[in-house]
RNA sequence: GUGGGCGUAGCUCAGUCGGUUAGAGCGCCGGGUUGUGGUCCCGGAGGUCGCCGGUUCAAAUCCGGUCGUCCACCCCA
C-alpha cells in the first residue's frame, strides 16, 4: 500500500468484497430497525457550502471541517455531519408536512483531522432523528431505536450501555447554584472531560478558567458526579425547577423501561455531547468495557430548524457510526465470516454441451436463481474446484451423454448427492 | 497540530554480531494419466526489504529526512 503507484488518501478505506460484506451487514441491520420503527429514508448532497456548519455546530467541528474553495470560488465542505442538512431539506418543506417527521439516513461523513482507532476522516452514520415532537416520547422513541440498532446485530446489554441526561436540567442546576450564564457553556466543556480527567484536575480548571471559588467549583462538580438524580444536595432538590425538570427526565426514563430496555440505561450528568446545538436530553452509547470511543451520540436539538431558516421545529435525534461499531463487533465475534454464496455452477464435460449449458444458466438466472460457470474451456476436475470455491450449492454437470437424453446431472456440494434432472425440475 | 513505536511477498511474520543468489506459513497459478470439488502430494509465479540521502570495502540490518501506519495528547462526526 505505502509502495503503490496510487495510494489511498490517509484515513480513507476500500472495501473489497470481504470488507464490504461488514459494511452491508452492518447497514442493513440498521435499516430493517429504521423501518420497524416507521421511519423513512432521505439523502442530500456529500458536498455542502461551508456557511451551513459555521455558526451551528461550534468550532469542535469547523476546525475539523474537510473544505476547500471550489472551481466557482464558493466555500464548500464534505458533510462533517447529517443534522444541518436534514435541517435545510426541512426547512424547504417542513411546513406541509404533517408531524412528527421520522427520517433516517445513511450518509458517508467527512472530517479533516488525523486518524486514530475508530477515527479516519470518513465514515458511515446512522441518523435517525424525529422532527415536531417536543414531548419526552419522540427522545425515548430515538433512544429506543439506537439500542435496537445495536441489538439487531447480537450486542446485548452486557456489551454496551446507554448513558442519558438533559442539558436542560444540567443548566437549571447551575443556575440554582449561581454559575453566571456566561460560564454555562464553559462549565459543560469541562465537565465533558470528566471520566477521562482526574476529578482534581477538572475542579481545578473550573476555578482557573472559569473563575469560580473553590466553593462553587466542588459544588457544580458534586452535580456531575451525582450516582444518580436522589444523590444531588438537598438544597439544590428543593428548587421547584429543578424538580419540575427532574420529574419528565425521570418520566424519559422510566418510558424505556416500560419498553424492556432499562438494562440499557444509565442516568450520568457527566454526557453533555460537543455539539453545541442541543437543549435537552442528550445520551451516548459506550461498549461496557470502555475500550472504545463512544458508539453513538444523540439528543434533542430544539433551536437548530430555527437557525437553519426554517420553521421553529423541536427536534430529537441520534448518529451512529460504522467505525467503533465494527471494532465492538469484531471483539465480540460478531462479524460474520465472508462467505460466497451461488445457488448453481454449470459444468460442461466438453465444449459441445457449452450451449446447452448456457441455456439452462440463463433460464434459471430468469427464475431469480445465482448461476456462474467457467468462462474459459476447462477441465472438469478445474470446472468442480471452481464451483467449490465460489460457493456453489448445486453444480450442474452436462456431458454428452445427458446432452443426447435431454437432461443433466444437478449434485449437492453438501451432501455429495447427484440425480438426473431436467430443467423444469429446478425452474 | 505535538510526542513515541512500527514499516520485509496479496496476508501473517522470520531474518542471529551489517557480509555473497532475502525465507516460512497461508493465499494465488499449474499439475497429480482428458466425466466430478472441499483433504492430501508435487511444482510455479510473486519482494526496488515504504521512499530519499548518508556512514561503510559491504546496509533489510547503523544514522538522518520523508511518507504511511499504530499509540498517547488535543479533540471528538
Amino acid at each position: 500500500m505505502a509502495n503503490s503507484v496510487f495510494p489511498r488518501l490517509p484515513g480513507f478505506r476500500d472495501f473489497p468484497p470481504e470488507e464490504f460484506a461488514l459494511r452491508a451487514h452492518i447497514c442493513e441491520a440498521w435499516r430493517r430497525v429504521a423501518h420497524r420503527y416507521g421511519f423513512l429514508e432521505y439523502d442530500g448532497p456529500p458536498l455542502e457550502p461551508i456557511e451551513l456548519y459555521v455558526q451551528k455546530s461550534g468550532d469542535e467541528i469547523v476546525n475539523q471541517l474537510y473544505s476547500f474553495t471550489d472551481k466557482g470560488d464558493r466555500e464548500v465542505s464534505l458533510r462533517p455531519e447529517m443534522t444541518p442538512s436534514l435541517a435545510r431539506i426541512l426547512g424547504a418543506r417542513s411546513r406541509g408536512m404533517s408531524k412528527p417527521i421520522r427520517w433516517f439516513s445513511l450518509p458517508q461523513l467527512f472530517r479533516y483531522e488525523r486518524q486514530q482507532r475508530g477515527r479516519l476522516k470518513e465514515h458511515f452514520q446512522w441518523n435517525v432523528d424525529v422532527v415536531g415532537e417536543a414531548g419526552l416520547a419522540a427522545d425515548a422513541e430515538i433512544l429506543a431505536v439506537a439500542i435496537d440498532g445495536l441489538r439487531e446485530l447480537g450486542l446485548t446489554s452486557e456489551d454496551f450501555v446507554a448513558r442519558v441526561s438533559d442539558r436542560g436540567l444540567v443548566q437549571i442546576l447551575l443556575e440554582v447554584l449561581g454559575v453566571p450564564e456566561g460560564a454555562v457553556a464553559g462549565t459543560l466543556a469541562i465537565a465533558d472531560k470528566l471520566g477521562r480527567t482526574p476529578e482534581a484536575a477538572v475542579q481545578e480548571k473550573l476555578v482557573t478558567d472559569v473563575g469560580f471559588s473553590d466553593d462553587l467549583a466542588k459544588q457544580v462538580l458534586a452535580v456531575f458526579l451525582a450516582p444518580s438524580l436522589e444523590d444531588l444536595d438537598a438544597h439544590v432538590l428543593s428548587d421547584s425547577r429543578v424538580s419540575e425538570r427532574i420529574t419528565s427526565f425521570r418520566e424519559f426514563v422510566a418510558r424505556l423501561g416500560t419498553m424492556g430496555l432499562g438494562e440499557y440505561v444509565e442516568v450520568d450528568l457527566k454526557i453533555v455531547r460537543g455539539l453545541a446545538y442541543y437543549t435537552g436530553v442528550v445520551f451516548e452509547l459506550f461498549d461496557r468495557k470502555g475500550e472504545l470511543r463512544a458508539i453513538c451520540g444523540g439528543g434533542r436539538y430544539d433551536r437548530l430548524l430555527e437557525l437553519v431558516g426554517g420553521e421553529p421545529l423541536p427536534a430529537t435525534g441520534f448518529g451512529m457510526g460504522d467505525v467503533v461499531l465494527g471494532e465492538l463487533l469484531a471483539d465480540r465475534g460478531l462479524v460474520p465470516t465472508f462467505q460466497r454464496e451461488l445457488d448453481y455452477f454449470v459444468v460442461v464435460v466438453s465444449a459441445q454441451e457449452r450451449p446447452e449449458a448456457l441455456r439452462i444458466a440463463q433460464a434459471l438466472r430468469e427464475s431469480g436463481k445465482s448461476v456462474a460457470y467457467s468462462l474459459r474451456d476447462q477441465s472438469l476436475l478445474k470446472q468442480m474446484k471452481v464451483a467449490g470455491r465460489e460457493g456453489a450449492s448445486v453444480v450442474l454437470i452436462i456431458g454428452p451423454g445427458e446432452l443426447e437424453r435431454g437432461c443433466f446431472i444437478a449434485r449437492d456440494m453438501t451432501s455429495g448427492e447427484e440425480r438426473e434432472v431436467v430443467l423444469s425440475d429446478l425452474v
